[in-house]
RNA sequence: GGAAGCGUGGCAGAGUGGUUUAAUGCACCGGUCUUGAAAACCGGCGGGGCUUCGCGGCCCUCAAGAGUUCGAAUCUCUUCGCUUCCGCCA
């Protein structure tokens, strides 16, 4: 959510700025609303003074015995009017808060201008593709023997869900503890473990809601048809990121370094026919994520940091990737700056994102009233940032792909080893 | 699932319709004193919002929501959470 003293102090540079990520900011609608609800509140705060006055005197005349009939007589038509102008201000309030929640984070100056993915900016390349001295083939013809099982995903829950089994079941969990472990020892993030399900406040909080209820999994809990809305988590960025929710941190509390490996629904809606075939596009699939609250004068070089710490799972894999500076047409509705990692994908012949490593400024720290007290002893909102590290079934294709073999084996990347009771080989 | 009880500011804890615009203590911050600290004393000290150049003024907030009332922390209803007991259960 953006800081609506901004759009009070400087609409048309807002309206500019978003413009840049192809935004249309109704300039007019907001001075609109702005003034209905200056007039209702200023109305609104005025009878509940002259109510409280007035009640006050009746309180006292009481006291005193005395008669306060007049007093009541003149307060007795303020309670309709009162209400029908709190039930004004609320309306219009509640108008201004939904449009707020539906307007996209302001870019941060250093991302390039840009239409969408095409005009994304490549920061950097490393490692090389290895050439194949045979035809590859793509992680589902070199799954398929391993015991990667699409058509038994299919038959328990439809398209886009998978059944891994035997070696590389062993080879998903592998790289997921892999993950855990380095950001856990090395990186100095927490692990956590957090609730699959949450509740609709919380996606309000991270911006799932309200816009994109469309991409959510919605749960209902048995018998109970009427409960309150919750959700299946699409990452677990929703349920890290909110442990902060509503809480004043303390200076020397920042930056809080959270990671957890959990399973990510998406209804994939909207991706119809989009990478059908294989595990790349699921609707389910494990993700390692990291977190960081960090002070508002260290989320940049926090978010580089972090990006960094995504790549480190990529090298020690040896895994080829690049990284992508995302241009502000293609960032995500919450992000000030995201970095996307794609890794070589020798059967696409292309780089596929595998990571996404965002700064999300105050953006959720104001839909989660989450605060830190600053040097001054102000509470400032914190600056939180997100990325994944990594997409743990993505990373599975790559290994799949880059470490496949001609009679149909994959070598195990060194640092599973350890993971896979030091088995070397998966061989049909 | 059944029964009972309870949710007040960082913590403890008063408050059962109007001197509570939430007492008091602890913690915390500033000051006096002190070589320094402790103690003592003085002052400050939740959050959100509107308004003002500023000082300030005002509104909301006692788990959440709705209601009764001129007036609600206090009364009523609903929801959520916690505790204890019983039942069931990985």
């Amino acid at each position: 959510m953006l800081d609506i003293q901004l759009l009070r102090t400087d609409l048309q540079q807002v309206a500019k700025r978003l413009a840049g990520r192809g935004y249309v900011l109704d300039t007019a609608l907001f001075s609109q609303w702005e003034s209905e609800r200056k007039a209702l509140q200023t109305r609104m705060q005025e009878l509940q003074a002259q109510r409280n006055a007035s009640s006050k005197l009746i309180g006292e005349a009481k006291r005193k015995g005395e008669d306060a009939s007049a007093i009541l007589a003149q307060v007795a038509t303020l309670g309709d009017e009162l209400k029908a102008a709190e039930q004004a201000f609320e309306a219009v309030q509640a108008k201004l808060d939904q449009w707020l929640l539906s307007i996209p984070n302001l870019p941060h100056e250093s991302v390039p201008v840009g239409k969408d993915e095409h005009d994304n900016v490549e920061v950097r390349k490393v490692g090389v593709p290895k050439s194949f001295e045979f035809d590859v083939k793509d992680h589902v013809d070199v799954g398929a023997p391993l015991g990667l099982d699409f058509e038994t995903g299919t038959k328990l829950s439809g398209a886009r869900f998978t059944v891994l089994k035997g070696g590389i079941a062993r080879l998903h969990r592998a790289l997921a503890q892999f993950m855990l472990n380095t950001h856990t020892e090395t990186h100095g993030y927490r692990e956590c473990y957090t609730p699959y399900i949450v509740n609709a406040e919380v996606l309000y909080g991270t911006g799932q809601l309200p816009k994109f209820a469309e991409d959510m999994f919605k749960v209902t809990k048995g018998g109970d048809e009427q409960g309150p809305d919750q959700y299946l988590i699409s990452t677990s960025e929703i349920s890290l990121t909110n442990t902060v929710r509503e809480s004043i941190l303390k200076l020397e509390e920042l930056p809080v370094k959270l990671t957890a490996h959990s399973p990510c629904f998406r209804s994939e809606a909207g991706s119809y026919g989009r990478d059908t075939r294989g595990m790349i596009r699921q609707h389910q699939f494990d993700k390692v994520e990291m977190v960081q609250i960090a002070h508002p004068e260290r989320s940049m070089a926090a978010l580089e940091e972090m990006v960094g710490h995504a790549e480190v799972i990529l090298k020690k894999l040896e895994l080829p990737y690049r990284v992508v500076t995302l241009c502000t047409g293609d960032m995500g509705f919450g992000s000030t700056k995201t970095y996307d990692l794609e890794v070589w994908l020798p059967a696409q012949n292309t780089y596929r994102e595998i990571s996404s490593c965002s700064n999300m400024g105050d953006f959720q720290a104001r839909r989660m009233m989450a605060r830190f007290k600053d040097e001054n002893g102000k509470n400032q909102y914190v600056h939180t940032l997100n990325g994944s590290g990594l997409a743990v079934g993505r990373t599975l294709v790559a290994v799949l792909e880059n470490y496949q073999n001609a009679d149909g084996s994959v070598t195990v990347p060194a640092v599973l080893r350890p993971y896979m009771g030091g088995l070397e080989k998966l061989v049909p």
